[in-house]
DNA sequence: TTTTCCTTGTGAACGCGTGCACAAGTTCCG
DNA sequence: CGGAACTTGTGCACGCGTTCACAAGGAAAA
């Protein structure tokens, strides 16, 4: 079988990045995309494209490019993308409910079957189709749905304790919004987003080009692109 | 005075975790943190924070550590943090509605006070006390409020639109939740946030970790930690 | 003063990621 | 059938980021 040799991390990263920029081509036809063309519609660089794509076996033809379809199927086949993964939301506030109610996730194969809370107003009922549960039923919740995946969106004072029952009940793999240090045990795969931290990063640029701008008018902008990962 | 080299991004990315974890220290007590702490305040490691802090200059002391107030201090200086940078949210939906009532940017230099949304039953109205108007009105506002950052929370499809007239309006820093490729002209800094994205990079690891586990039951599984982001 | 202990600051090695440049392979045209 | 045009796959070099390891420096005790 086809057996990958590891994949880099930069390169899983950008695979979903490849797959969002074959969503330009329909499902089911054969159509030709070529390594420059996919670079563009995923905002990176062709060479980029050519040597991940590599890492997952050799699926183009020399002169021609790659079948679209063909790669989106070899691309989801990579990243597991057939599997549907639950997902349990901790605290159900502005950004928790933001989340349940994205329709995106659930097209990408992360719907959000159930969510927890605090707040005994919000325990019992059903927010935009969310069953709110407490915290006691979260090793339930999590076996009967078989959940995987956490989403911490509580306030930061409890995101440890929420990351530590989500870990009890079975979850191995986290994505936190809070801004807060979180200490998982090894084989838990945490994802921390911090959106003040890269508003930060980008106070920083401004801060500098101000200074640049405002003595001695240095040239030097930036234009960032995909925001991506952590270390191991 | 104190003119710094250029910063490495990625020690960049990494001030505001330092600074976040300062917040452990009472302002204008003095206070001493060697670089071990600290390090676990942001979790880091130790070699990254006396290797990032000094390049921002020799501000700690040898066989003692640094000066928990002067470092944030200093780290403050370095991110333009005394700086207050407003922000124009385009599109009210769930995302930016939750972002737009988000006390956390306030605390940190970035206020929201403006919306943008093409909804006639949003235009004119205030939302969590942010003043939401057309995108028509999006270039006097920017000046008015003399906005340097937006963040982008519309559809898809509306994305670039809105992105196109941010810069019009002026902007020079974005930060994006549209899952798509945005193009801005030089010296615009783009962030973009993919959440999906990151979900998908979870589950590429709980894909491979179920096959190994299924067939050979190999050890490897990771923890990582925060999100940062990509390229110049 | 000298010794001991402690922590910073940094030179240097290493590894990963990126991008170039080109050989290898395919199609198509004459 | 030969050659032109094109695009993949990849070896290689380069640069950035991480980490180690230790000398340099400072405080406190003897
Ligand atoms: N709102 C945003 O746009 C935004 C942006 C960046 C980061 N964040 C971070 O995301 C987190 C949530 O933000 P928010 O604005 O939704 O806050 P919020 O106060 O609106 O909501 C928090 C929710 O968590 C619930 N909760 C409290 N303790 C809990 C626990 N132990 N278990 C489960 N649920 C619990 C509360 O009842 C509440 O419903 C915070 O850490 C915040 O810093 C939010
Ligand atoms: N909701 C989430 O948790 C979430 C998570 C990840 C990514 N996103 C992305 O963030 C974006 C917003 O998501 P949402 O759930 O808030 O969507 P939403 O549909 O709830 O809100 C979109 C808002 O944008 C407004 N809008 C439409 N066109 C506009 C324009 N040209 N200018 C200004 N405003 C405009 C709409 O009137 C609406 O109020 C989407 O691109 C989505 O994919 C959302």
């Amino acid at each position: 079988m086809s057996s990958i040799g590891r994949i880099p991390e930069a390169s899983v990263a950008r695979l979903p990045l490849y797959l969002r920029g074959l969503d330009a081509f329909p499902v089911g036809v054969t159509a030709t995309v070529s390594s420059e063309e996919l670079a563009t519609l995923a905002g990176v660089n062709a060479a980029k494209v050519r040597k991940d794509l590599s890492y997952l076996g050799t699926y183009g033809t020399r002169g021609v490019g790659y079948d679209a379809d063909f790669l989106r199927f070899e691309i989801s086949r990579a990243l597991g993308v057939a599997n549907t993964w639950p997902i349990v939301v901790c605290g159900m506030g502005n950004l928790g409910r933001a989340l349940a109610n994205h329709s995106g996730f659930s097209e990408r194969g992360f719907p959000v079957v159930a969510a927890i809370d605090t707040d005994p107003d919000k325990v019992g009922v059903e927010i935009d189709g969310i069953p709110v549960y407490a915290p006691s039923a979260l090793a339930s919740v999590v076996t009967e749905h078989e959940i995987a995946v956490g989403i911490i969106a509580t306030p930061p004072e409890a995101a440890q304790g929420a990351a530590d029952r989500l870990v009890d009940a079975g979850v191995v793999s986290i994505m936190s919004f809070a801004p807060i240090v979180l200490t998982v045990p090894n084989g838990v795969d945490l994802r921390a987003v911090d959106l003040a931290t890269e508003l930060q990063i980008l106070g920083f640029h401004l801060h500098r080009d101000r200074l640049a701008n405002g003595a001695h008018a240095t040239a030097g902008r930036e234009q960032n692109l995909s925001v991506g990962q952590g270390p191991v």
